[in-house]
DNA sequence: GGGTGTAATGTAATGTTATAACGTATGGCG
DNA sequence: CGCCATACGTTATAACATTACATTACACCC
């Protein structure tokens, strides 16, 4: 998600961009240590699986993905996924109740909207100062005091538009 | 919600503003007229609880509050809400999984905030230009064709906000 | 190493939100 | 009336999320 498409990263998938595995799971880990927790294996497998998936999944679909000879319980992923959210390294897409990493690292108070390609499902981020004065704008008018914006777009991503037309 | 306060209001709940429950119900009514189908009791019932609520409830909320001698089953509530919605009588916040009554005309492709109070959950709605210019911008630098945004701000509304100081 | 306290996990059950399936009823229309 | 589409009633199930509680793992101190 939200990086430039690569013809040479090693996904499969035409309508996944990848995310740095890497940079997110060392978030998690410095997180961690800021916090006196730790990155746990099995936070390392949701976000390991996350990244490699590269769009919004479910939380009982990780749960299926992660199940071997050990059955992982929707619990312990939804456990999971509360420290990484926390972490910054996780989002949840309310309108599809769906989870997906996430590389950026989002400033305090920034205004990020989620595009989600209703066709393949990809969601790509973008953070907009333009939005959040319109936000506060908005907010001005009645004095409400914005705290925790959430922005979900539905559309189409520039690869499945092209390839509709052609 | 979305209305100027009204001190002479009929509402007892100081931090429900009350909607237009005439306006919301006849334009269900044009609305079934104009495709062929009925604005009916169960419809119409789940229309007034919402109107008079004057907040966002849960389906099955609107199923108790609705059942009398005879039980009103979930399954219903969803089909009146479904019908609601497409009639843009009915929202749905996707940060509560619940269902409010707006007395907006929205225009087609219109950029709707919903702002909802973390106190005492009441939402206003405010259009914005701005957001929508934010969000065309955001778009453009990936390429992204926006179809249907969806904007919900988590914050403090006036009330709750002015009392939590005093 | 052993004791202690917190974080994390395992396991089971339950709660909450939403839809599927299917037969019946209602109401408009010719 | 007979037909057709819409709507309803009922039951069941799917999908999403949390509670409760016993147990284990780990860091820390002695
Ligand atoms: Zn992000
Ligand atoms: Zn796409
Ligand atoms: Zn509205
Ligand atoms: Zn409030």
């Amino acid at each position: 998600m939200h990086r430039d498409p690569d013809p040479s990263a090693a996904c499969t998938h035409a309508h996944c961009d990848v995310i740095d595995a890497e940079a997110v799971q060392s978030r998690a880990r410095s997180y961690a240590a800021s916090k006196g927790t730790r990155f746990t294996p099995t936070r390392q497998r949701v976000l390991a699986l996350l990244a490699a998936t590269g769009k919004p999944i479910a939380a009982y679909e990780i749960a299926e993905k992660l199940s071997g000879s050990r059955k992982v319980q929707a619990v312990q992923v939804y456990r999971a996924l509360e420290f990484l959210q926390e972490a910054g390294c996780v989002h949840r897409l309310a309108s599809r109740s769906a989870f997906f990493a996430c590389d950026h690292r989002h400033g305090e108070g920034e205004t990020v909207v989620f595009m989600v390609c209703s066709q393949c499902g990809a969601v790509q981020e973008a953070a907009s100062d333009l939005v959040a004065r319109g936000l506060r704008g908005a907010a001005k008018t009645t004095g409400f005091r914005p705290r925790h914006p959430m922005i979900e777009v539905e559309g189409e991503c520039a690869k499945c538009a092209g390839e509709s037309v052609s």
